[in-house]
DNA sequence: CCATAATGAGACATATATGTCTCATTTGAG
DNA sequence: CTCAAATGAGACATATATGTCTCATTATGG
């Protein structure tokens, strides 16, 4: 019996994947949207919505988790065949552009506190900085510049290049392609 | 009669500014605190708040009218003795970065819709984009790359500035020379 | 000193999302 | 087919900020 329930949590296409699915596509066009509308989206019942996330609080925590684990994904797969680490650095870049448009709004959640959820955060934040203290020593960036502005200037500047990206001004394409030259040769003649 | 409740509106140390300046500094602190808190920290009731806004919204709408016409006059400031477009450019950034903490929790509130002050908004960013434009033609920029892309990234640095100084990593003076070396030389070694 | 306006305190009504619970129905495994 | 688990629909209770209103008190201008 227990090895059936084991496949079956592995191999769930409804429910609850369909729930987070709904949830960004829902909450990513309206960050105040009621757990109603999530349910409806998803085509589940309000109760059901309720019994896989017990609060909204629940919900906004695990879309925030599913986030991280894409993005740690992505991260991997763009690194893959990175010969430096600042090609790894400018490819995570490009991988992460397209990402903007489902995950922004979880800038605007007053997050915090769950320790599972904040330990991953500082975990990927702490990659980003220590990927980014050896693209210094690669000769990358200038090593007086202090690695916690490198962190600031390129998380701003991909949420630069994602608002670029939603509101139409560039591609996907264009807009980690600026992102990276800002943060690296800046937009000088 | 007339005259003394011109000269009133124009003097009025209590009621309408306590509040708002309650509001931006508990509103910076806790974007979801109640109006309670704020009429409290002003040091008036909560009707009295209430006489004067009318709703939530349209506090926060007044609170954003006021901070654009305080980065309007800061701007202005800025820009009076400098020599060249470029040098009120950078002169506006040292302007904007300390207003950071007491603005940034607009960015979360969704406004919007109100025509007067979508209009201001426009007009801001339409001045932004024009000062960028004039410094492209001053040779500060390349003109290859897109003016949109320029007050992106003129923005997200400012904010990425915000956030540097409000986690204490650099002074507000640091914070403006990193940005704006970013956005023009960037921070290749 | 007077009269008007502004204020504070607090009761009151409202709205609305949220979370809980029940029960009939459906689904899926054996 | 049978039964247990999952689900949907919807009633129900709750919480809480919000906005309104009243009235006694205070402040202020004349």
């Amino acid at each position: 019996m227990r090895h059936i329930c084991l496949i079956m949590d592995t191999k769930r296409p409804t429910a609850r994947e369909a729930i987070i699915a709904a949830a960004f596509e829902v909450l990513s066009r309206n960050p105040g949207a009621k757990l109603s509308d999530i349910a409806e989206r998803a085509g589940v019942g309000r109760a059901t919505l309720h019994r896989y996330f017990a609060s909204r609080d629940d919900l906004i925590q695990a879309l925030a988790m599913t986030a991280v684990e894409e993005m740690d994904e992505a991260a991997e797969v763009a690194m893959k065949d990175a010969r430096s680490y600042s090609e790894a650095l400018k490819a995570i870049v490009s991988a992460f552009i397209p990402l903007g448009d489902r995950y922004s709004f979880l800038m605007r959640e007053p997050l915090e506190e769950s320790t599972a959820l904040a330990e991953e955060f500082e975990r990927q934040a702490e990659e980003t900085r220590q990927l980014i203290e050896k693209t210094k020593k690669e000769g990358l960036f200038d090593p007086a510049v202090p690695t916690d502005w490198l962190v600031q200037a390129f998380d701003h500047l991909l949420y630069a290049g994602w608002e670029s990206v939603r509101t139409g001004q560039t591609t996907p394409r264009q807009a980690a392609d600026l992102a990276w030259r800002t943060l690296t040769h800046g937009l000088k003649a």
